[in-house]
This record gives structure tokens, sequence and C-alpha cells, in this order.
RNA sequence: GGAGAGGUGGCUGAGUGGUCGAAGGCACCGGUUUCGAAAACCGGCAUUCGGGUAACUGAAUCGAGGGUUCAAAUCCCUCCCUCUCCGCCA
């Protein structure tokens, strides 16, 4: 959420934002509302201004005193009532609208549609170049029993999966070395809630907006599809220490997305699942621009670091207009080289936010000044599985079927390479 | 699932209809004292929105929303949450 002060003094960049993001938003109205909203708020403000006087005259009057200001406090009572439902009905309007507005997109954000649209910035590794026809991860990971894609299916539905055998012991040592990489880094390591209730999910920017996305309980909670959700309640209401600024989390959780618009891509394999697992990084800092952008950087070249480590080809993108949340104000893609597919795909986003979580979630901190300010927010993939197993898979596999274990993994692993079977 | 208790400022904790935005304590800030610190003492200290250059001033906020009343932290209703006991249980 922006603040509507902004929106009044920034009118044409609010609107300039928007055009840029794609997304339909009537500035013009909610601007009309809220002249509409101030209007009735001083004029409810006045009545109960008169009817407090008149209360205190109250407490000291004799009887009949009292009994007369009792009587000529129903007309005013009348009145206030009146304007307090118009305003009622404006503010509903009111928040309907606030909640659209999108934040401002960085100037150094492309302008287009789509992710097709997106520019590189860096490109980092050689693309290899197998002396046979390089398999895709689904024909490796079958070949060796690492996957069974027909009894995940039978057992879990639509995308569903079973990592087996050296699979399962490649994603978990990817989770432990994750875990030693990234906590060199002075993170505070957290297992987060994946089942969350509505509130933070608003407060996050996922709602109103991505209901068809998620997974809802009875109960009315959700199933988060990124430890952010949960990692950016934590503060949720809260009032946090400046001195403990900036907070940065790296946070696990598993991830359910139902991938309502994805129904013809990915359909098979471990690219574009409904469940999956997630290291998450996320930080809470103060409020400058000049922090947010720091810490962005920062946050995107750890996950660059990372994949260095494992030597896969990567490129990472800033993501255009088009392409950016509602509250984003700037957005990094990570997207490794897939043999398969003969193309980089998607396997990390870096994302800041300003104050637009911090603000729906009512984070804060007592500047130097004494002055409360909503904290700023980003965050970043640290890694998911399984995705990350399809570009270490493709990427590392031999002429002779078997796969090689990238050298930081293979104390985890206990082994050089995934040997072929007969 | 059954029974009970409770949600008040950064924290703690009084307050059951009328100067209560809310006592006291802690924390924090400033001062006195000290070589310095601690302790002690004195003073200050909630947030949001509106008006004013400012001093200041109006409104709102005691989990959320509704209701009763001239007036609600206080009474009533609904919901949310927390805690305790029992049951069940990885």
């Amino acid at each position: 959420m922006l603040d509507i002060k902004f929106i009044r003094e920034n009118k044409d960049v609010v609107i300039a934002g928007a055009k840029k993001k794609h997304i339909e938003v009537d500035i013009e109205q909610l601007l009309k509302l809220d002249d509409l909203r101030k209007e009735l708020q001083v004029k409810v403000e006045e009545k109960r201004a008169e009817q407090n006087t008149a209360s205190n005259a109250i407490a000291s009057a004799d009887d009949a005193e009292r009994a007369r200001i009792i009587d000529s406090m129903s007309s005013v009572k009348q009145a206030l009532k009146l304007s307090e439902e118009e305003l009622a009905k404006v503010m509903q309007d009111w928040r309907t609208l606030m909640v659209q507005v999108p934040n401002v997109p960085d100037m150094s954000v492309p302008d287009g549609d789509s992710d097709a649209d997106n520019q590189e910035i860096k490109t980092w590794g050689e693309i290899p170049k197998f002396d046979f026809e390089p398999k895709n991860h689904i024909d490796i990971m079958l070949d060796h029993n690492m996957v069974d894609l027909e009894r995940g299916t039978k057992v879990a539905g639509f995308r569903g999966y079973y990592l087996k055998n050296d699979g399962a012991r490649l994603a978990w040592a990817i989770w432990q070395y994750a875990q030693q990489f990234f906590l060199q880094k002075e993170f505070t390591p957290m297992i987060v809630p994946s089942l969350v209730r509505r509130e933070a999910f608003l407060g996050s920017g996922y709602l109103p907006q991505g209901e068809d996305d998620l997974y809802k309980t009875q109960d009315g909670d959700y199933l988060a599809g990124t430890a952010e959700v949960a990692t950016m309640g934590y503060y949720m209401n809260e009032v946090i220490e400046k001195s403990t600024l900036p907070e940065k989390f790296l946070s696990f959780s598993p991830c359910y997305r139902r991938e309502a618009g994805a129904h013809g891509k990915d359909t098979r394999g471990l690219i574009r699942v409904h469940e999956f697992y997630k290291w998450e990084q996320v930080i809470l800092c103060e409020a400058s621009h000049e922090e947010s952008v720091k810490w962005h950087e920062w946050l995107n070249r750890n996950t660059e670091e990372f994949i260095e480590s494992l030597k896969i080809p990567y490129h990472t993108v800033v993501n255009c207009g088009g392409d950016l949340g509602l509250g984003q104000v700037k957005k990094y893609d990570i997207e490794l080289w897939v043999p398969g597919e003969n193309t980089y795909r998607e396997i990390a986003s870096t994302s800041y936010f300003h104050d637009f979580q911090t603000r729906r979630l009512n984070i804060r901190y007592k500047d130097d000044a004494g002055i409360m300010r909503f904290a700023h927010s980003m965050n970043s993939t640290a890694v998911p599985t399984p995705r990350i197993l399809v570009s270490i898979i493709e990427n590392y596999q031999r002429a002779d079927g078997s796969i090689e274990i990238p050298e930081v993994l293979r104390s985890f692993m206990g082994k050089y390479a995934i040997e072929k079977r007969n």
C-alpha cells in the first residue's frame, strides 16, 4: 500500500507507474474519493467535538441543566449518525481502491509487457557443449530412478512427484550446502510456517489479488507459496528496535502453488510443481531508498555467488514493468541454463518494496529523531528444490549417462558422480 | 473435541459508565550529583488523521466489528486471538 499523501502529491508519478506495470487503477477516482473522505471526516469530527463538549458539561451539571443538554443533543446525534454512515460508505470504496494501487517501479526498470521483455544485465559461465545429444532432466532422473512421476501423480495428482534414491539425496545435499553457504553471511536462520492466516498474505501483497494461486483450508487459512509470507508476518503489528536493523532472515519452508494460470506449461518434470521447498532470504532495513538498493543488490549477489559456486551457467535479468508484482519497485531474476530446453529458466527472484509491504503489515521502528517509520523490506530466493535439480543434472550429465556431482556438493553427497546404471 | 480465564501504551500492570489517553513500575531521553560510571533525585516520554509558521488545537485509538447511552477501556452481541485444565495425538 502507498501513503495516500504520497499519492496526492505525486499523482502523475503514481499513474505513470501503474501504466508501466500495466495495472489498471483509477487514481483520479481515488483522489475524488479522498477529497470526499476528508470533507466527511471534518464534518464528523466537528459533530463529535460538539458531543464531547456537551458530555463534559453534563457530568458537572445539575438535574435540570442535564435534562436540557441531553434533549438538545438528540439532533446532533442524528446528524452525526448520518455523516458517519456516509463516511463509512466512502471509506469502503476508498480502501478497495487503495489496495489496488501499485508501488511505483524504479527509474531503471525497463518498459515491457511480459517476461519476454526482461533485459539481460549479466551472463556468467560457459554454456556447455556436449559431444552427444543432451537429455532433459526427466529422462536422466528416470534412468537413475531418482524420481517417480507416475506414482507421484497417482498419489498426489497432477504435477505430483517423488524424489527417490540419489534424487532425494541430491536435494538434501543442496539443502545442507545452502545452509552452510548462506549462513556464513550472518542471516538469522528460521523454519517458518507454510499454513498462514489471511492477514499476512494481505500484508505481504499476495491477497486480495492472488486468491486463485493459493490453496485455502476449510478454516480460512492459506498455504504459502513462499516463506516470505510468514517471514514478513513475523513482525506484523510491531514496533521493532532500530538497533536490530537490518534484520536478515534465511527462512526455510515447504511452498504450495496452485499454478492456476499455468495449465499448459511445464506439465512434466520438476520445473513447475505444486509442492516444493525453498530457502528464502528476507531483509527488513531502515526506511531509505539507498539502504533498499544496497541490500537488494547484496541479496541478488548472494544468490549469484551461490550459483557460481555450483558452476552452473546463468544470466541475470532485470524485470520489465509489466512483469513486476503490485508491490515491487524492482526485481531481478536469475535464470539457469537448461541444456534440455536450450534456454535459461528462472531459479531465483530478488525484489524490493520500499515500505509497500511494511505499511500493510504495520511494521515500524523509531528513527533517531523519534519519528515512527515503516521499515523497508526486500527478499530473494536462496535456493528452491526440486527446481534447482533440473539445471544441476542437465548441465552435469555425461556421455555415458552418469551425472557428475558439483564439487561443492560432493562432501554432502558422499560421492563424485551418480554412476551409470546397468 | 469438552471446561474455564483473559486480551489495556515499547514492556509490565491498575482501572466496571462521566476531565481516562489511561495510575504505578520497567525501559528510553534530558538534567542534578560524580574524576567517570552505578545508585539516588528531578523532569520528559503513545500512535494515527485534520487545522495552525508556531505556541497550540480538534478527532480517533484500551484485540476487531457492531449495539445500548447525552456519554463506553468499563454494559450487551458477533468474530478473532492467547492462556490454563481435561481428552486426543506426530
